[in-house]
DNA sequence: GACGTATTATTAGTTTAACTTATGGTCAAT
DNA sequence: ATTGACCATAAGTTAAACTAATAATACGTC
């Protein structure tokens, strides 16, 4: 007996539905007839009278709900105990990331993740979304980081950040000695930019288009770093997340310059397999990236309701300058220091 | 999270060695380790302290069995109380059997399961031995009945019944007339027997060889009720066990001769799936074939203790005139009413 | 009462998870 | 140090769970 077919039971009696349940666990309504039918033999009598719609339970079925409720309930609260008990989580993490978050946030995650839980040997892959997902899907990484997420059948993505994207320009530009610009400033001019394939090129150059901005990218790359590089060497302009430059606005090689209109976002996400939980050391990891537990998502998701941070949960997002406003996104070398993340509550 | 590997966990902590534990429940000692690294991660921290000998428990560990125990008592009891409300057990049920047996014992198990389990539709198939094993490993029966029992890696065989072999004749043989014979008087006797490929002729060649004698099988059958008919009609003689010629011997036409030294019996047992717990209508009817549950049994096995049989349950054997003393095999027409069917108690 | 819609059941084929076999590494006792 | 009992790990196999497609069934509607 499998503990998630009793979850799944309970599931199927709270909504009276198979279909419903269903949706919730990511499956399909076949699987939860099955399910229940084994469920029911194993137990010895039927718990679900199927012969009204919608659905009811059986006297037996009844007690057998809240039996198994009151069950769940405590070994919840038994592994939590246990959790705590045993204190630090071992084992290996092995986390995957698109080169960019990498070098962006995970030094300052790593970091505390490492005070959080010392004992987890931390590996990270780098690759392109594309592979990053592939990575997950065969289980070669316990979860991945990357833009522009897409949900797919074997895998779910879990909403991160929303970095804001920049115009960014050398220090040697003349936009790094204007002051804030109109996005009408960028019209015919020459930009450093990615590669035409890459979904971020075409979101930007969506964005840019809708405001009847025409931009020559006369150089093309398909990673950040190369951009960044290319900008720097040439007195280049680009269309940036801002946290990517943030070292090399501290140090002065690079600006961002503020522009109001300049509202567009990449959106980050942490990309998990449906079936299969997380490892109590990637559980941890996620919970600390998202400032609170991924239950607490996943339940949200199924419940629709949205889930309020729990006071004193902070995200590695929410203490970032990510939302800076735009006093900082001035000429002047004003952008603070690296992210730090909060000390997240970590219990569902 | 499997319900199993808990109860495994248990039996770890209990044996203090995964090896033990893996014995326990027939599998291999790789499975348990497999299992329980799966359950540290799931849980989160370390459960065992493997690097001692003999394992300990670590803190977290500690706490986690005595709230995993109390968990699967609590659903062991929630399992029953719903099965008695539920009341009865619903279904189908296959059941696989040799010929004898089937004649011999299932119209009266058959007869009094309905008594108890209205609802459940059973069907029985008929085979040889190796057929019906076959079967219960596809899983188109739900289990088996068969002799001469072989447990396999998939397979166990739980003892059922040591049925008593005896010599059979028509009445109209010379041995009907004779009281009390000894065995040396089948000496270059011609019998009627059981084709040479099958097990059970095998044993009674070496019982009568074992004892001297000498014995000229003149006709040779694959199965019991053919030996009858042949015996009947050509006035010969056979050993058969005992149950097989009941109707024969008590409309006259067969007898069973007493024979102190036939100390020969045919074991029958029931045949299971080692993995895969028997439905609830399986069950039922395989705690009224042996007059208690069969967890008993397994458990019994298990720590190697002899179960005692619940009072006031018995088996179809106890009621049967299998145990017959010799009185009631002499020549005349003794033998009683077929085998009825005790009401067993149920429950484990 | 016939029909359409929404739901569960069933079957066959696929994917995932569990287990076995084989082998290597580790602890403790001799 | 050597041995023996024990656990870990990898690769391959078997069993369980799940999906996809389709049939059967309940309920509302005309």
């Amino acid at each position: 007996m499998q503990l998630r077919t009793l979850e799944l039971f309970c599931s199927v009696a709270e909504f009276r539905s198979f279909s419903r349940a269903a949706m919730e666990f990511d499956i399909t309504q076949s699987a939860v007839s099955q399910a229940m039918h084994q469920l029911e033999e194993s137990v010895g009598s039927r718990l679900l009278d199927r012969s009204r719609r919608p659905l009811e339970l059986t006297a037996a079925g009844e007690v057998y709900l809240a039996g198994v409720q009151k069950l769940l309930r405590g070994y919840q609260r038994l592994e939590d105990n246990v959790r705590s008990l045993g204190g630090h989580v071992s084992g290996r993490l092995t986390i995957g990331a698109i080169y960019s978050i990498g070098s962006t946030y995970m030094p300052a995650a790593r970091e505390e993740f490492r005070l959080r839980q010392p004992d987890v040997q931390v590996r990270f892959e780098y690759g392109s979304s594309e592979s990053v997902a592939e990575m997950v899907e065969t289980g070669e990484i316990d979860f991945g980081l990357v833009s522009y997420p897409q949900n797919t059948r074997r895998l779910r993505c879990i909403p991160w950040l929303q970095e804001p994207m920049r115009v960014i320009c050398s220090s040697g530009h003349r936009f790094a000695r204007s002051g804030e610009i109109d996005l009408k400033t960028l019209d015919n001019c020459e930009l450093v930019g990615f590669e035409s394939s890459l979904r971020v090129r075409r979101k930007i150059d969506g964005f840019l288009s809708q405001h009847n901005v025409n931009v020559d990218v006369t150089m093309e790359f398909d990673n950040i770093d190369s951009i960044i590089r290319c900008v720097q060497a040439n007195s280049g302009v680009t269309i940036l997340p801002e946290a990517a430059v943030r070292k090399e606005c501290a140090d002065g090689s690079l600006r961002v310059v503020a522009c109001k209109q300049m509202r567009l976002t990449r959106p980050l996400a942490i990309v998990v397999r449906k079936n299969g939980k997380l490892t109590a050391a990637a559980d941890e990891f996620v919970s600390l990236l998202l400032g609170r537990s991924i239950d607490s998502v996943l339940a949200a998701k199924a419940t629709g309701k949205p889930t309020a941070q729990p006071s004193g949960a902070k995200s590695v997002a929410s203490e970032s300058s990510l939302e800076s406003d735009s006093s900082r996104v001035t000429g002047g070398p004003s952008v603070s220091e690296p992210p730090k993340l909060a000390r997240a509550s970590v219990v569902a």
